[in-house]
RNA sequence: GCCCUCGUAGCUCAGUGGAUAGAGCGCGGGUCUCCGGAACCCGAAGCGAAGGUUCGAUUCCUUUCGAGGGCACCA
């Protein structure tokens, strides 16, 4: 089904034609919601851009457009306002007409794609040699919430955790273990992630402190490498512990992956090089072998290489990430490829992305795209740290989500001293959880933010608890009706006629261009922004003064279209939360 | 030095080549005998700066100031 948007832009296109001739297909029709209600929905801007190619004024072509325009069915009359503003006012029995059919719609108008896209969401990917911190968290909370709205899309989605299992950090532990910890070849079930995070800052140390060290460790890459068996199975050992604490973490964020890392494309590295020298797109340079792309300079001005193999011999992320699109094109058929990463490594992507086309693994029409996110700052707007200035660990501020949730839904059942034990507890996870992931989901991507209990959790403003309080009240509002209102006939006449109702519905019928904006844009802060004003406008919907009886309405067909309205309020606002990776509970 | 991201209200954040730049918190004032006030209404207060393109720029371009980041063998 056609957007609003998309039928005032098709009308007023077949006016142009009318009015300038076939080239008029051409123009962009500049249609775009109004900044103001007075002037009506939308507005088209085409006309002022004309004047000067008629040699007329913008008002009187915006009129001859108007005199040819065919939207009698969807729109008021068109109004020509200052300079020459088409203005578009959609009618309130058109709302009720599309929103009728969408009444019985559990994707509430969302379509289903046709031609599902392969895709994979790359995201999350931890590196396994410590512990999952709250540097992981923007990704792993971003890359569901985008995999969410495309799986919901009907596109053919894998989830993959390119996960750190590969490279130096590991020659680090596993040399430090096998000289300290004999204990783990023995019992290797023993093994805790606890472990892993002190070995680690044990290995790390060593590593920078002492030459000898660094050079075992080196060496022990190398056992790695060559298949080793001691190596090998303290680095089987590390990388299940880790993934194992790691799917601790996601299964509580209700959040699937799967996991396929660095190492799995270890096979293809050679045959990367190889491909690339074979065509000439490489060349060794200072004993390494390099691809230089047109536009990348480095800090002297001087080219700045993709490097695929270093002077050691050995491979580094710019090989694994292009063996990575390699196989992802040809074995997986990927058609869209979204990498979710901090904005840091925006350049390394460029590159790879560049490096990958001009080797022509890269059809036309595969999308290669780079989500880069802003990094999470603490209130000193330095990087999240503890107040000792070590990494906050995920599991940890999880668990303290959920505890100052705890608080705030104690605060409020103050009032009423109507829930259990465990349903507080059930609230207080949804609420924690939620309000981690909806505060990041709600900053725009590239900025950075400062992780702030305070504001996260307030029940007012755009935070998660507002939502899933105003989606418990909305479900509230049927038990009070006496209503279920899961069971309203699914014909329900809707009579579209107090201002409120009026914007309401036009909120609820701007579901699906969101949905497919934040497919296109992957930018999921459209979709809070959007439930937000939902929100909003089934409060002032509901508001005593400015809104309209809902319970005690009449009579009762007016009551009934009410709670539909409601009933479908609550509907999109727990399928847009949920596409956010966010529960919403049934009573708060 | 080059490149990238970003500078919007006291604070936290949205936003658009178009008509008067929006929320929340905080602040000042007011309303409703309140279907669970997630109340509601009014008000003060802002596009870092300067140029340019344009009928129109907060948005695009240039310069400049400021913040953060990246810049050859870590990922």
């Amino acid at each position: 089904m056609k957007s609003l948007r998309e039928l005032i832009e098709e009308a007023v296109t077949e006016a142009l034609v009318a009015v300038v001739g076939p080239e008029g297909a051409e123009i962009d029709p500049l249609v775009r919601p109004t900044p103001d209600p007075q002037f009506g929905d939308y507005q088209s801007n085409v006309a002022m851009g004309l004047a000067k190619r008629l040699r007329r004024k913008p008002a009187e072509i915006a009129a001859d457009l108007v005199a040819a325009l065919h939207l009698d069915a969807v729109c008021e009359p068109p109004e020509i306002a200052g300079p020459g503003f088409i203005n578009f006012r959609i009618r309130p029995a058109y709302l009720s007409e599309v929103l009728g059919r969408l009444q019985a719609d559990p994707r509430v108008g969302v379509p289903l794609a046709e031609q599902p896209e392969r895709t994979i969401v790359d995201f999350s990917s931890p590196n396994l040699a410590k512990e999952m911190h709250v540097g992981h968290l923007r990704s792993t909370i971003i890359g569901d919430a985008i995999a969410r709205v495309l799986e919901f899309q009907g596109q053919d989605v894998l989830r993959l955790n390119h996960v750190g299992d590969w490279g130096t950090q590991f020659g680090m532990l596993i040399q430090h273990v096998r000289e300290t910890q004999p204990d783990v070849l023995q019992h290797p079930e023993r093994f805790r992630i606890d472990d892993l995070e002190s070995f680690y800052r044990e290995a790390k140390q060593r590593f920078d402190n002492d030459p000898a060290f660094a050079d075992a460790a080196r060496r022990a890459v190398v056992d790695l490498q060559s298949g080793e068996e001691v190596a090998n199975r303290l680095w089987q050992t590390f990388c299940a512990e880790s993934l194992r604490h790691a799917h601790e973490i996601y299964d509580r964020l209700d959040i699937r992956l799967i996991d396929r890392g660095e190492s799995f494309y270890n096979p293809m590295l050679p045959e990367v090089v190889e491909e690339f020298l074979a065509r000439g797109l490489a060349v060794e340079a200072e004993g390494a072998v390099c691809i230089f792309l047109e536009g990348f300079k480095n800090r002297e001005g001087g080219p700045l290489p993709v490097i695929i193999r270093k002077s050691d011999g050995g491979y580094n992320y710019d090989t694994t990430d292009l063996a990575g699109i390699k196989h992802r094109v040809q074995v997986e058929q990927a058609r869209r490829i979204i990498y979710v990463t901090d904005i840091r490594q925006r350049q390394h992507f460029d590159m790879v992305f560049a490096a990958a086309r001009a080797i022509g693994w890269v059809p036309e029409g595969t999308k290669l795209e780079h989500v880069g996110f802003g990094m999470v700052l603490g209130p000193d707007r330095r990087p999240f740290k503890t107040r000792e200035g070590g990494t906050i660990k995920l599991k940890e501020l999880l668990d303290e989500a959920e505890a100052r949730a705890a608080g705030v839904v104690e605060a409020q059942d103050e009032r009423r001293r109507e829930l259990s034990p465990e349903q507080k507890a059930e609230i207080a996870r949804a609420v924690g959880l939620g309000a981690v992931k909806y505060f990041d989901l709600s900053h725009n991507l590239a900025s950075d933010y400062v992780f702030d209990w305070e504001t996260m959790l307030a029940l007012d403003g755009n935070t998660a608890p507002y939502m899933l309080y105003a989606y418990a009240r909305i479900r509230s509002i049927g038990r009070r009706a006496g209503v279920d209102l899961d069971a309203l006939p699914s014909d329900v006449p809707l009579i579209i006629e107090h201002p409120s109702e009026v914007a309401l519905a036009k909120e609820l019928v701007q579901f699906p261009t969101v949905i497919q904006q934040v497919a296109v844009d992957l930018r999921p802060h459209l979709l809070t922004e959007y439930l937000y004003g939902l929100s909003r406008a089934f409060s002032t919907f509901y508001d005593r003064e400015r809104g309209v009886r809902v319970i005690d309405a009449e009579p009762e067909g007016v009551r009934l279209s009410r709670l539909r309205l409601a009933e479908m309020t609550a509907r999109v606002l727990k399928l847009g939360l949920g596409l956010l990776g966010i529960n919403v509970v049934e009573q708060m």
